[in-house]
DNA sequence: TGGTAAATAGGCCTAGCGACCTATAGCCCA
DNA sequence: TGGGCTATAGGTCGCTAGGCCTATTTACCA
């Protein structure tokens, strides 16, 4: 799991990157904030693995962020306009990647996993080669291999339904073979109680009705 | 459920935004479009309750395409430049809410149930009263009852943590703390387990760092 | 036609969960 | 100064969850 802070003054793009971003399997995002001032502390208390930084931003914008930020982890610069003196004062400040707004989903989330991993892209020759050996190298293995009926169990827990009984009754089968769904669940998502369940039934979508 | 087109040019808003107004209960994105031009089509094919419009787009402006438009949906203008310029280019185009990209997202949600009922908000004397009157409560009674302690609790469980063990090592108290806080927080939601309580806290957002 | 997988169901056992109770220390506030 | 709330912690008890095992029926498919 690759832990993430944003900096972005845009609220919506911030929670829309935030919802985005953790609809990802791979990647949460911890910690957001909305001005540069804001976001150094935020990084400084949770040590996220990536930052993700507009430049521009009130009271610090995110250039001068990452320059008051020691040891900071690896941060890819985000901005609506992507010229050179950008880039060079985004570098300068030791970024690592570099992303007009326009950019997909897909590459940002490659981009994320690339620098997490120590991979430098400003600069770099081939960056869309990089990005490609990084798209969506983990696409949940276990998941896919759920059945339909875990996959409907999935969907009752992520609603609220957790009593064994009530499930077996909704299911129009024995309690025992309730227990049994959810121990080959159990298996296939390499969790080990209802709880957990909820987290990734919900993480994977299972409490949307299927469309 | 409100059905909503989005257009706007820049992707991580884009998807950001589908994601997030996708996991409002009450509202569906069901089109997006990342040009004028695109969008005028996907309006006249999905026909959605209400529309989403960025000013500043590709081909066709915001502004044009909602002149194109026929009979269309209400419409949210959504810019970068809340300039009065723009303010009245929208509202003569048709629109009926105007909005900065910095808005929060649930005065959003708010904007948008009130112009799929009717409401305009341009011009209209207090908008802060019709947002408030379609503000759906973030958390509910009980939730807001709730303590620092056992919101963060709900942080922990709906990431994941669910072992009473980790629980107690993480937050550095005992087991039966964890417990105590647990039962506390049943109560406070009427729920009964862990499994309930996962649910309720992605619900709520505790999965989201505080900020 | 035989093999594999899904869906169903039962038994057994132990650790752990949740309900209910008490208790103390540190707050803030009236 | 006393009352209320929070955070902390301990005890007991009944029931359930989850681990591990076997078993049957119904599919599909090579």
């Amino acid at each position: 799991m690759i832990r993430i802070a944003i900096a972005d003054d845009h609220y919506l793009l911030l929670e829309g990157l935030r919802e985005a971003l953790n609809a990802v399997p791979d990647l949460q995002v911890v910690a957001t904030a909305g001005d540069g001032e804001a976001f150094v502390a935020i990084v400084a208390a949770h040590r996220p693995d990536v930052l993700l930084v507009d430049i521009e931003m009130p009271k610090l914008t995110g250039i001068a962020a990452l320059r008051k930020l020691e040891n900071a982890p690896p941060a890819i610069v985000m901005t609506m306009h992507t010229d050179t003196d950008n880039l060079k004062r985004a570098e300068a400040a030791g970024a690592v990647g570099f992303f007009s707004k326009e950019t997909r989903l897909p590459d940002l989330a490659a981009a994320i996993r690339a620098v997490a991993a120590g991979e430098v892209l400003i600069g770099a020759p081939d960056i869309d080669e990089i990005l490609a050996r990084h798209r969506q190298p983990v696409l949940d293995a276990g998941a896919s291999a759920l059945t339909a009926r875990e996959r409907e169990l999935l969907g009752y827990l992520a609603s609220g339904m957790s009593a064994t009984d009530e499930l077996a009754e909704t299911m129009f089968i024995s309690q025992k073979t309730v227990k049994n769904h959810l121990a080959s669940i159990y298996e296939k998502l390499a969790i080990s109680d209802r709880a957990q369940a909820v987290v990734e039934a919900i993480r994977l979508g299972f409490n949307r009705s299927p469309l």
